[in-house]
Order: C-alpha cells, then sequence, then structure tokens
DNA sequence: AGCACGCCGACT
DNA sequence: GTCGGCGTGCTC
C-alpha cells in the first residue's frame, strides 16, 4: 500500500519544506490538495501549513514522519497564481515560502480560529454576488480621459499604462471607468484597486460604493479589525467581492478571477512596507499583472524615477492628462519667494504675510506648511556654542515650548529643557530656526483676530484630534491652518485660497538621495489643497508663495510651472551619474547588536565573503547615525550592481552563507531599499 | 520563529 | 546544593 505525502510550507524562517504523511479516515474529505491550509504537528506545538505538493514517497526516514493532523477543507484553497505570486515575492525579497505565505494571511485564519472561520464564511454565503454591475451617474470624460480609458479597456494581454496628471486632472474618473468597463465585459471580473495608506479614506470608499452600489467591495487596510479583515479577505478569494479597495497589504489577496490593477499615486512611499518582509506592493502588483497578462494602471501627478524609465525604455505606455482639459476646476499660481532679497522675520517674508493679510479681509483661508514640528529644530548656548543633540542619536533635540521640553523625534527620548547650558552654565540659551508651534506662536501675535489651527503630530495625537481640526476648517470657523506633511494628503478645503511654503530648502541638500522628488511631491500635494472648490465665478485663482533661497532651481522653476516632467529629467541625469536606481539596484544589510564593534565586524565578514562577485559593489560598513531603540546599535552595508540579475544570483549565493554564521549579530537584508 | 537541551553563576 | 541565564540546534 503507497504511502500519501504531502509536502508543506510553515510559518518560520526556514527556507524549506516539511513532508507529513496523510491518513484516510472515515468522514474526511480525502487527501488534501495543493493549496488547502492544513495543522501540522511541528516539534512541541501544532502550527498551520500550507501545502505545495503531494506526492507517494519521500526522503524522511519513517520514525520522523508524522501525520497532518487536520486539513480545513473548509477554506478554498489558495490557487496556483497566488501560489506562485508568493513564490515571486519569496524569492525576490529572500524570505522563506512559507514565511510569505502565512503571514499574509488574515490572523484568524493563521492561529485556526475555526468558530470564527465558520462565521464568516456563513457571512459570506449571505452576501449577494455582483452580476450586474451597475455603473450609476456615470459622469462625462472629457477628451483625454476617454482616449485613456479606452486604451486601459481594450487592452490586451499585459500592460502597463503610467497615467500622468497633476490632482485634479481626472484620474481617478479613469480608473472608475476602466474598473466599469472590466465589470460589465465579464460576470466574475474582479478589480484590485489600490491606494496610499493615507488616501484610504471613508470619502472614497463611498464614492466607489456610490458609483457601484450593487457591488460587493472588499476592503483591505491595516485598520480593520481581524473579524472584517477575514470576511473581506474571504470576499475576494471566492470572488463574492468583484470590487478589491485597499493600501499596499490587499496587493496579495487572492482574487481568482483579477482582470485589472489600478495603482493611485504610485510613487507613494508607504507602497514600500517597511517593517518585516519589505516588499513593494507597486513592484508586486505589476509582477503579479504580468503573471495573469491582465492591464495595470499606475497613476500619479509626481510618478517615480522607476515607472518614467520604464516608460523610456517602452515597457509601460505613458498617458497624460491635461490639467486644462477639466472644466470647474480652476488652478493654482505657484509663485516664489526668494529669502536672499526678501528677509525672513520669525520664519515669514513680508509679501506673504501681506498675502495672508488680504485672504484674512476676505474672510478666505491660508494654509502654512512647514515640514517641521516642534517650536525650535535646535537650542544652543550663545557662549560656549553648546548644542541640544541627543545623546542616544547623532539628531538634534528638538524644542518643544509644551512642557518645556527637548524631544529627539528619532528615538522618543525626552528631557527638561536644560535651565542653562550643560557645558558652561551660560544662562543665556537661544532657541534656533522654526517649528510649527514657533510658527503658531509668530502668526497669533501678527494676527491677533484671526483663527488658527496647527495640525501636526504634536497637536492630533489625542484620537480624534485629528478629525475636529479638519471638521472646524470644514465648518469655516479657521482662518490660518499651520501644518506639517499630514495636512498634504487627502482633505480638500473649500475656501482655501493661499498655500505658504515655509523653508522647504533643507530637502535640497539632504543626504538621501530620493529628497528632492518627495518635496516635489510634497509641493504638489498642498497646492492641490487650494482653490479646488473656490469656484466663484469672480474669484481669483488660488495662490502658492514658496519662500526660497533658491528659486533658480529646477525643482522650484519646474513647480511654477506645476510640471513634474521638467524637474524629472534632472534627476534622472544625477541618478544615472551616480549609477541610482532606476539605473541601478540595491540591496541593504542590516546588522543588530548591542555593541556596536560586534555589528560592524558582522559586516566586515559579511563584505569579504561577496568580494569574488565580479559586478557588484559593496560600500564599507557603516554604523547608523540614528538608532531605534536604546542600547541596541546598527550598521548597514550597501551591495549595488548594474544588473538586477546579477544581484539576485549575488544575494542566493550571499545570505546562505551569513545565515551559517553563527554571530550574536541580528541580521536582515532589503531589496530595493527607498532610503539608505 | 519557537522550544528544548545544556552547561556555568548567585541564591532559598 | 538548586534556579535560571541565553548560546546552539532541531523541527517532517
Amino acid at each position: 500500500m503507497s504511502l500519501h505525502i504531502v509536502r508543506v510550507v510553515l510559518d518560520a524562517p526556514i527556507d524549506r519544506s516539511f513532508d507529513y504523511r496523510y491518513q484516510p479516515s472515515d468522514g474526511d474529505e480525502g487527501m488534501p490538495q495543493v493549496g488547502q491550509l492544513v495543522a501540522v504537528p511541528f516539534g512541541r506545538r501544532s502550527v498551520v501549513g500550507l501545502v505545495v505538493s503531494t506526492g507517494s514517497s519521500t526522503d524522511v526516514p519513517p520514525e520522523k514522519l508524522k501525520d497532518i493532523a487536520h486539513c480545513y477543507h473548509n477554506i478554498p484553497s489558495f490557487d496556483k497564481a497566488w501560489l506562485d505570486l508568493c513564490r515571486f515575492a519569496a524569492s525576490y525579497y529572500h524570505r522563506a515560502l512559507g514565511e510569505v505565505a502565512l503571514n499574509v494571511l488574515p490572523k484568524i485564519i493563521r492561529q485556526n480560529k475555526q468558530k470564527s472561520i465558520e462565521k464568516a464564511l456563513g457571512a459570506l454565503d449571505r452576501m449577494p454576488k455582483g452580476k450586474t454591475a451597475i455603473s450609476v451617474g456615470k459622469p462625462v470624460l472629457n477628451a483625454s480621459q476617454q482616449q485613456a480609458a479606452n486604451t486601459i479597456i481594450n487592452a490586451t494581454g499585459f500592460s502597463a499604462f503610467l497615467l500622468y496628471g497633476v490632482t485634479g486632472s481626472g484620474k481617478t474618473e479613469v480608473y472608475l471607468r476602466a474598473v466599469a468597463e472590466k465589470l460589465s465585459r465579464s460576470p466574475d471580473a474582479q478589480v484590485l484597486l489600490m491606494v496610499p495608506e493615507i488616501n484610504l479614506t471613508p470619502q472614497l470608499e463611498e464614492r466607489v460604493h456610490s458609483r457601484f452600489p450593487e457591488e460587493n467591495i472588499a476592503l483591505l487596510h491595516s485598520g480593520l479589525s481581524e473579524g472584517q479583515r477575514l470576511r473581506n479577505w474571504l470576499a475576494a478569494m471566492t470572488g463574492t467581492a468583484r470590487i478589491i479597495l485597499g493600501t499596499r497589504l490587499s496587493v496579495m489577496v487572492p482574487a481568482p478571477n483579477l482582470s485589472l490593477i489600478v495603482v493611485d499615486e504610485e510613487h507613494d512611499p508607504s507602497y514600500k512596507q517597511q517593517e518585516g518582509l519589505r516588499y513593494s506592493a507597486r513592484d508586486l502588483a505589476v509582477w503579479r499583472a504580468n503573471y495573469l497578462k491582465i492591464p495595470i494602471v499606475l497613476g500619479s501627478a509626481t510618478p517615480s524615477l522607476e515607472s518614467w524609465r520604464h516608460v523610456q525604455m517602452g515597457r509601460y505606455q505613458q498617458m497624460e492628462l491635461p490639467e486644462r482639459a477639466m472644466e470647474n476646476v480652476s488652478h493654482p499660481e505657484v509663485s516664489l519667494i526668494d529669502t536672499s532679497s526678501e528677509p525672513v522675520v520669525d520664519g515669514l517674508t513680508q509679501p506673504l504675510v501681506a498675502a495672508i493679510q488680504k485672504r484674512l479681509g476676505k474672510n478666505e483661508i491660508s494654509l502654512l506648511f512647514l515640514n517641521r514640528r516642534g517650536f525650535a529644530p535646535v537650542i544652543s548656548c550663545n557662549a560656549c556654542g553648546w548644542m541640544s543633540t541627543c545623546h542616544r542619536c547623532s539628531a538634534y533635540m528638538v524644542y518643544h515650548k509644551t512642557g518645556r521640553l527637548l524631544r529627539c523625534h528619532h528615538c522618543g527620548l525626552a528631557r527638561i529643557i536644560p535651565k542653562c547650558c550643560p557645558d558652561c552654565g551660560n544662562l543665556d540659551l537661544q532657541a534656533l530656526g522654526q517649528g510649527t508651534q514657533r510658527i503658531e506662536e509668530n502668526i497669533r501675535h501678527l494676527f491677533p483676530e484671526a483663527r488658527v489651527q496647527r495640525i501636526d503630530a504634536d497637536s492630533t495625537s489625542r484620537k480624534g484630534a485629528l478629525q475636529q481640526a479638519f471638521d472646524s476648517i470644514y465648518r469655516g470657523e479657521t482662518d490660518i491652518v499651520i501644518g506639517t506633511q499630514m495636512i498634504a494628503k487627502g482633505h480638500d478645503f473649500q475656501n482655501l485660497t493661499l498655500v505658504g511654503v515655509l523653508d522647504p530648502d533643507t530637502a535640497l541638500f539632504s543626504h538621501d538621495y530620493r529628497a528632492g522628488e518627495r518635496l516635489f511631491a510634497q509641493l504638489m500635494q498642498v497646492a492641490g489643497r487650494a482653490g479646488r472648490n473656490a469656484m466663484k465665478a469672480d474669484a481669483n485663482p488660488a495662490q502658492v508663495m514658496i519662500q526660497t533661497r533658491y528659486p533658480k532651481h529646477p525643482l522650484y522653476q519646474a513647480m511654477c510651472q506645476r510640471r513634474y516632467d521638467a524637474y524629472i529629467h534632472e534627476l534622472m541625469e544625477e541618478r544615472k551619474m551616480a549609477g541610482f536606481p532606476p539605473f541601478g539596484y540595491q540591496a541593504l544589510l542590516m546588522a543588530e547588536a548591542k555593541d556596536i564593534n560586534k555589528a560592524m565586524a558582522f559586516l566586515q565578514v559579511a563584505k569579504s565573503l561577496l568580494a569574488k562577485h565580479h559586478g557588484i559593489t559593496v560600500s564599507d560598513a557603516i554604523p547608523m547615525a540614528v538608532m531605534r531603540v536604546a542600547n541596541v546599535e546598527r550598521a548597514q552595508l550597501l551591495v549595488e550592481s548594474v544588473s538586477r540579475p546579477l544581484l539576485q544570483s549575488a544575494l542566493s549565493d550571499w545570505l546562505p552563507q551569513l545565515k551559517a554564521q553563527k554571530t550574536q549579530v541580528r541580521w536582515s537584508i532589503e531589496i530595493d531599499p527607498l532610503s539608505i
């Protein structure tokens, strides 16, 4: 009598599978199939595993071989496409298959809570299955929107489209039209609509709901309860939900009839998972579309250089939505205030102060954008030059006037502000530079009658405080808003006609080579807050005023035209010269230890192990300036190559050698790091 | 990742 | 004399 052998992967960083025996018994539903979940004994405990193959023989000695404990026939099995997606992600990011596949499952499935699963499946049965694909209230598209939508709809096989258009150019309508068309053409078709974390607001959800009232929409984001996540996941997995709307984690949801993927704001850094499995949801979405031979739409006003390059190489097709094509939308005028000729007093120039004054007189809202919270970024001693540095990090500690605290924005360390200089005892300590708290104080002083609202991580830490602040603005109870990047996204404010940008220049000289593109994207987004609803016939266009010492810089020049393409060529040239992405490929080896020397020593060894690989460049081990947790020192090593396959094969050879190293150092590898 | 086994320091 | 620290090694 032949054996029934089931090969299973488990949620552990072990890059191999484990064989189990299947014993047929009365009343069960037969041999578990590939893609099914099973419960198996593993060591001293019972864990959930995923079946990756079945057979009739095994190399495992019989005394070691154990039986499958249970097979979850009630959960539909995962299809080959999903397994292959997990396989790709595992190999590309150099993780074990089981670690990837089981980690993306809802917790309730992973923890095998049968009663909750049964309940969710029951709820699913009662759900009506979308079939009619009614799209209601279709707005009329302009010519370029119509053309873009048609191109997407008529695409056959894999096609990637870069939909390039500023805020307000009508990208969302193009997505919704393509979605409507896909759903109406096939009764089973499913679409995946991905948005950045912050953009998945109830308003967007409502917009999709009201456009497709007959459809079940599976919402997937990190804010869901475990029960909701399970229900929505199962709805997608069974095809009950034909629209999947979610953040980066939705890229891994099984969807048997996926026929279109949309990635809105494809450049957004929140598509990159920054802990655990550090995947890029945008990149995985493109892989998935390619595998499934379906179209994918990447939309942005400020596309990533990676996508831009794909367009240049002919792999993606670019479609542009010109802003002028949208009726009833006015676009802001961007102007620069040269701070080398206009004196900056308390963070503000006279032209900007005058512009705010003018809005106050007309009962219009002004928004001041300053990406630095706190009162002042550093305090210093006038006598000896002491600066408020954090002793755990190399960063400055920020002066917060509330509570009279110095706080490190990297590690969270807080201390009472010293009464005198810790070095020389001098009493004359000075707050240098401007933070949002200080600007708020200055503004209240300048405009005592104005109603001022500050929005940053400090003012909104209380639950619901952010919503309250936005509500107050919506109700017209605010004249001047001061905020960090928190205000850049998602919210459109009626009657907001002036945006002032304070001190954006620091990003131009950042060590982070992506700082420029991020600043541009941010400025485009804040600019987009202005004037979207200021539709009064007699209204002047909204104004964006940027205070800068470098008005000739290509970034600001491009910003004046609100055209990213005027600046992206510059960025491309820089990257090409430096061999940075998208002209080169990177992996980052990070090491953590109590003693920095241990971490450094590990990285030295790691570097030497890589020396024999051709076409690979390895940096020196660099101790990290900023620590996350006290008492843990970090260091890193950057591995680069002009060829992705070369980099991947070097990693495949190298990482097992690192695993074999016995060391107290905790390490991890990140592929395509966003910042180094 | 868990979890156990195992071999050296301060405690009822 | 034991309790317990976490280094090392295995899990079908």
